[in-house]
DNA sequence: CTCGATATTTAGTGCATCCTAAATTGTCCG
DNA sequence: CGGACAATTTAGGATGCACTAAATATCGAG
């Protein structure tokens, strides 16, 4: 217990736990100036947001260093995805709400909307696994299978999978290219950079030398590659070693 | 244009409004304290809020005097009523979410869903213009036919309306009481006053001698009858001149 | 190993919203 | 008409969360 109330979260908090998850899944850590570009505020408010919720033992604060969702803040952050994406899902699916106004219709439904509604939702949805985009909806209690990325966009650096499809109409030219050389079936890419938060990333495609691309990681559909490098590849939340990149000392 | 950005009220400021307009509804008036009461805020930030809202003209303010909803005070009102309504529909009819549980699931969504959720939740319901609880749903322009009243609860101070049928099981003594004098078909009451907030009403049952009933005014269901006593007969809420008991001078 | 570029934190503020306690005003009764 | 009492407003704070500007720490280059 050293999360206070059960229920009590504000919006400004949820959105900061949530950013800091992503943020740790996709790059094994999250900095101060990472969690600001992605929420949009100054680093300074990320500073003093941060020591608060240290304070409140949602996660563990290294002054200068960085910071760590303590379990009860991954469990937070958790929850709040869930929501996103069973809203997303019943948008989408059962009211047909329009692609583009979706997400942040979500982003803001989420906070507002309690755990039995959520789970009314999810009952009306057959309890799905994945959203319309493919990521996947943690369950109740917590957990996610973190293999499952289906878009570049959602792969950790570091990581590598099986290209599927590029489906996209904006910037045809990139797009050739991947399927020219990529698309061999069954092509596999290595996620070797990406910028701060939703920018560029560079690209391994089977042995070539790295390219940069510009980000429409969204549009290109990947399937997970089970890889051996990075020592963890549990399927659950709990006890997951600071992936890679993580600087030690 | 004396309201300034389109979509940028907050949540308590919408709470607000909602509040006024319903006290005036009902009792052609809004008090600081009636106001502090419903919100359960102090009256002194009730005074502060007031300020603040007078200056954006969402309301007149005479001080020590009382509030009165502007024509976009009353707008805003009526638009997160819309929503509140429309949610609690969808949420009771589509999702059979439990009653108990509807109203306030519905406050806090009202703040969160965007306009066009809202319609778009209209249009699966097919443009309900009742909720429920059987209370008008405002049409997306504002309108609202002030005249419908499904429950005591509903009726505003000096109107008359007739019953329809008692539907309880708490309190059965009243509820008798009601059944015996006052349900030969078609028996009219008159609403003679109000306490404070949801508290206990006065009615005047026909000719009888008014009585004083604990607040089961929602299990009582009602059908307006057109009372041609306050001045007013509007069903739409723009020229409405500040309803009967309003002090002048 | 020192220096400068960059990231981070501290300091000092502002705004929205709430609170309590202390004036102030309005009303109504004798 | 003059209080007394209730309703209201003012004064003075507190909290949450954001911002800018000014320190300060870290890290990579030379």
């Amino acid at each position: 217990m050293t999360a206070p109330s059960p229920r009590a979260l504000t919006e400004p908090v949820e959105d900061y736990l949530k950013a800091i998850y992503e943020l740790e899944r996709r790059n094994g850590a999250a900095s101060t100036s990472e969690v600001a570009l992605a929420l949009a505020v100054a680093p300074a408010s990320v500073t003093g947001m941060v020591r608060r919720l240290a304070a409140q033992g949602y996660l563990d604060h290294v002054p200068y260093r960085g910071v760590q969702l303590t379990a009860a803040g991954r469990a937070a952050a958790l929850r709040t995805i869930r929501r996103h994406r069973i809203l997303e899902t019943y948008l989408t699916q059962v009211l047909g709400y329009p692609w583009d106004r979706v997400h942040d219709e979500a982003e803001r439904l989420e906070h507002a909307a309690s755990d039995e509604l959520i789970e009314c939702l999810a009952a009306a949805l057959g309890h799905p696994t994945s959203d319309p985009h493919g990521a996947p909806i943690p369950t109740v209690d917590g957990l996610v299978d973190e293999r499952v990325h289906r878009t570049l966009a959602d792969l950790a650096v570091g990581h590598t999978a099986r290209m599927v499809r590029v489906a996209s109409d904006k910037d045809p030219d990139l797009l050739r290219y991947l399927a020219d050389i990529a698309l061999r079936p069954g092509a596999e890419v290595t996620l070797v950079a990406r910028a701060p938060y939703d920018g560029p990333l560079t690209l391994r495609i089977g042995e070539a030398q790295p390219i940069v691309g510009p980000n429409l990681a969204a549009q290109v559909l990947v399937e997970p590659v089970l890889t051996p490098a990075p020592a963890s590849a549990a399927s659950a939340t709990e006890p997951k070693p600071a992936a890679s990149r993580a600087r030690r000392r």
